[in-house]
DNA sequence: CCCGCATCTGACAACGTTGTCCAGGCTCTA
DNA sequence: TAGAGCCTGGACAACGTTGTCAGATGCGGG
């Protein structure tokens, strides 16, 4: 009794939980640890007789191979990492899911962490992330610079951004059209009668943001608009907040006819206030929201396809492993006006 | 030329992309191995002259330490693993991220992939988790013999299963009232005058399903209504399926005049269906979905917490690590139905 | 002036795996 | 029957880090 007990005290092996190794593998078979190796991994050179052992020996024991060992020898650790904003905003499920697919169709694992719109925390996971020796990463970027990854780009770390471009270093890229699809959907506004529009959006700090505010300025402007500081909200996500912008622009004399959303949370708290207004208020949101077809009426989105950003980063990043990807690149992805009813009400009044 | 070609061709250190390791750190600090690893791991015992010139050297070689190497020798890999149905499911999100937030104020690395409901999905995903030696585990469960886990319990890997229980193997689990929630549905509806009540849900094989498809027929036995079959579509899920089940309820010649909904999915198609009738029928679902405040009319669902259930079942996780948690246990949380509209309208005709 | 002690540093082994290389036994041919 | 060649199996080093332990250095006291 005193014995196991001073074993798992003092034994290494015991760090694991007692997990056997190979080498208590080829104990048990009798046979030589390169063996069992070779068994685990398929390789050719074992009589069938000597892998059924092995096989017998590794069934009983419950072994596993230890892929830290593995990593640390064979220097590839078939795992990627993922650094997005919030795993929770409905956006971002869809393009986790697809870098998931493409890893997985690569034989890699997926590692993600959220940055929560920090920049701090984003350099933080990602430096993590490398000392794990992912072999890639795509990275929905919250900072603004990223020379900190010099030295893991230098090293080979095979990297993508995605959502918003890399800030102060040479990267790969993919993005949707944030300035096309913003613009268009200002100028659906536009086209439909309406002048005084509103923007309430993200911090322009923020990539994404700050395009698709460029995108309701150039709308404005081709149709000969000055646009109000009064109607662009910027900076607040928060639902509270965000409120009191849209009820602002309302409640002004001369008011806004229709309000165009930055993102899909801003939108849902504009459809909860516009749904209490007595007039009609337009209005077109970037991203696509669930049911909102279902709303009445419908709600006109811009819509990116998530999938596809993450689908595309993730394939540019295998690339860039193979090595069939030389030159670091900026993919845009086009946006898709939607069509469902808030976008085409008349200016009221 | 040719020796830094010859040199990258065969020299082992050219692997993670010639990255420095501690032993070049050294060298051009001119100190030894161990006092870099000290300096690295802010132990204590280095001269501050000393620790400026490792310093120096680390900033210069942009030196990162090498986790594998760590784990390999430490035995404890601060990460864990999640096994999920779907990242893309906005049921997963927040439990993913609550997931994340333990694990981060644990100083822990979330792994993670998504089974798509399929068993050998699950357990080959869980196997790569047990390969990189994650500290543990938080496991959706797809499929319903979890017996091959057993070696990994007994070797320490810590073990979760949220949502469904696991099956024929002792472990944790936290879950969702999910019976109680789908009875007390139902019952709503049954308070409400109905008394042909639909029910729609998933594959009975899958835990939950099969406890919602039980709330229903108690809340029935119970008030004295006896459930046709006809009433009951079981095992479809995709949104053409659901749809025609749903359909052939509503055209039977003594049609239904109320639909429990089984999940998310099935609710959202439903609610599509409902909204083209003319004649208004109640609807309950199980899982609450965004926007649902706003259609017309508002949708009640019987709501899990599923940020609940991710933090709850991972807390759980690190107190098994911490050895603070001995036996496995079965921890139950409540939901809680949310009126908003549909499930409050009488039957017609 | 030397000894003892505290402080700082480095040599070495080990973690579990894989790549290299060689030994031994076998078969096949000359 | 001897030699060549092939096939199988194992010994050994290495991957980059950390824990152990002992050596070096400096300082104060006897």
């Amino acid at each position: 009794m005193p014995d196991t007990t001073r074993r798992a005290a003092h034994l290494p092996g015991n760090r694991y939980g007692n997990r056997p190794t190979m080498k208590d593998v080829a104990a048990r078979a009798g046979v030589g640890l390169k063996t069992v190796s070779r068994v685990v991994n398929g390789e050719p050179g074992v009589t069938p007789e000597t892998e059924r052992r092995v096989q017998e020996a590794i069934d009983a024991l419950g072994f596993r191979r230890n892929d830290s060992a593995r990593v640390l020898r064979k220097g590839r650790t078939a795992s990627i990492g993922l650094v997005l904003e919030d795993l929770a905003d409905p956006f971002y499920g869809p393009l986790s899911r697809a870098v998931e697919e493409v890893a997985r169709a690569h034989g890699a694992l997926l590692i993600n962490g959220s940055s929560a719109e920090d920049p701090d925390r984003e350099q933080e996971l990602v430096l993590a992330l490398c000392a794990r020796r992912v072999d890639g990463l795509v990275v929905i970027p919250a900072g603004d610079d990223h020379r900190y990854l010099e030295p893991e780009l230098k090293a080979g770390v095979a990297t993508v951004f995605v959502d918003r471009p890399a800030g102060r270093i040479d990267a790969d890229v993919v993005v949707s059209d944030n300035f096309g699809g913003a613009r268009d959907g200002v100028a659906h506004l536009i086209a439909h009668g309406h002048r005084r529009i509103g923007f309430i959006g993200d911090m322009p700090r923020i990539h994404t943001a700050a395009e698709r505010l460029r995108g309701y300025r150039a709308a404005m402007e081709d149709a000969g608009i000055p646009a109000k500081d009064s109607w662009m909200s910027l900076g607040v996500t928060d639902p509270v907040r965000v409120r009191r912008a849209a009820e602002e622009m309302l409640a002004d004399p001369n008011p806004v006819t229709a309000i165009f959303t930055g993102n899909n949370r801003v939108t849902v708290t504009v459809i909860r206030v516009l749904a209490e207004q007595t007039r009609g208020v337009a209005l077109v949101g970037f991203d696509d929201i669930e049911l909102a077809d279902l709303l009445q009426p419908g709600v006109t989105v811009v819509a990116q396809d998530a999938a596809a950003l993450g689908r595309t980063a993730a394939e540019r990043l295998f690339r860039q492993l193979d090595g069939t990807l030389l030159a670091p690149d900026r993919i845009e992805l086009p946006t898709r006006l939607v069509t469902r009813g808030s976008g085409e009400l008349p200016p009221s009044q």
